[in-house]
DNA sequence: GACGAGGTTTACGTTAACGTAAAGTGCTTG
DNA sequence: CAAGCACTTTACGTTAACGTAAACCTCGTC
């Protein structure tokens, strides 16, 4: 996902500083602060599939980005099942059979209904919040303190 | 939370439905969509605090809406501990002390950050299942089914 | 008075998502 | 070549949030 899918600028410098190309598990552990066990996990629930160099792990900016998506998704609670679910749906697109793709669209609308409910869900709660700020805040005035 | 703080129609007919004052843990169960047992657990974990009439819990007013944002918290990603640190302050706020009230309003920045997290979140993930989702389209439409 | 529908306690079971420890491999550096 | 560092596999441990089962009250009612 989010991958450009044309070169618009074909002919330009290329003076960047040229995606990585591949990470080791320590590396990408580091840059998203979990820790390689959590890694080696996603990957044998099946969400990540890096390639081998010998014994040890090579991630590729496209599994970079899927741990990405995936962390992302476990912020908002959703299960590594869940996850996973789309995520491999997803790799499984180009050749898929109609039934599957349908049933992809199922799915994305089941989640595009679940971030709505917590939009609200976030609206509401925010409300809350200040709503407890502001006592808090009035009762810590009536003791002399300035908030 | 949310109460109404001043009555503003005292003379008003008061012909509502009047608050059914209390409830069985079966009813607040079926409300929410839950078990019992769930019910209990968050008791036994300080969430809740109902009366007892006999053996038997009496839920009030109050007990259903602290349910309620319990649950609410639990969509949003919180755990159990997060929850009751910022329910059970709330109680303590009107004699609580300085310290204790400072605490709180860190809590709630804390908490109020991680909303604001999510809102991006959210939206990041928006787009991308909106891109999933016309990609699968396009690839159905190349099959010859319209979507 | 048997019975079914609700409630109760106690306690062990389960699942997800990792943590942690042990023991081994491979490189490169003093 | 010993030491250290980063990686590997295997496997058992842990925590949160309940599920599930057993065994028991206590009503209203048939």
């Amino acid at each position: 996902m989010t991958q450009p899918s044309a070169p618009a600028k074909a002919a330009s410098q290329e003076a960047l500083p040229r995606q990585h190309r591949h990470y080791t598990i320590g590396e990408l552990a580091r840059m998203f602060e979990v820790t390689p066990r959590t890694i080696r996990f996603y990957e044998q629930e099946g969400l990540l599939a890096p390639r081998r160099e010998g014994q040890k792990r090579i991630y590729r900016e496209k599994d970079r980005v899927r741990l990405k998506l995936t962390l992302r998704g476990k912020r908002l609670g959703f299960s590594l099942a869940e996850i996973r679910e789309v995520v491999t749906m997803y790799d499984a697109m180009p050749d898929g059979n109609a039934r599957q793709l349908w049933r992809l669209l199922e799915i994305l609308a089941d989640k595009r209904d679940n971030l709505e409910r917590q939009l609200e869900d976030i609206r509401l709660m925010r409300m809350e919040l200040d709503d407890v700020d502001h006592r808090a805040r009035e009762v810590l005035r009536s003791l002399g303190h300035e908030a």
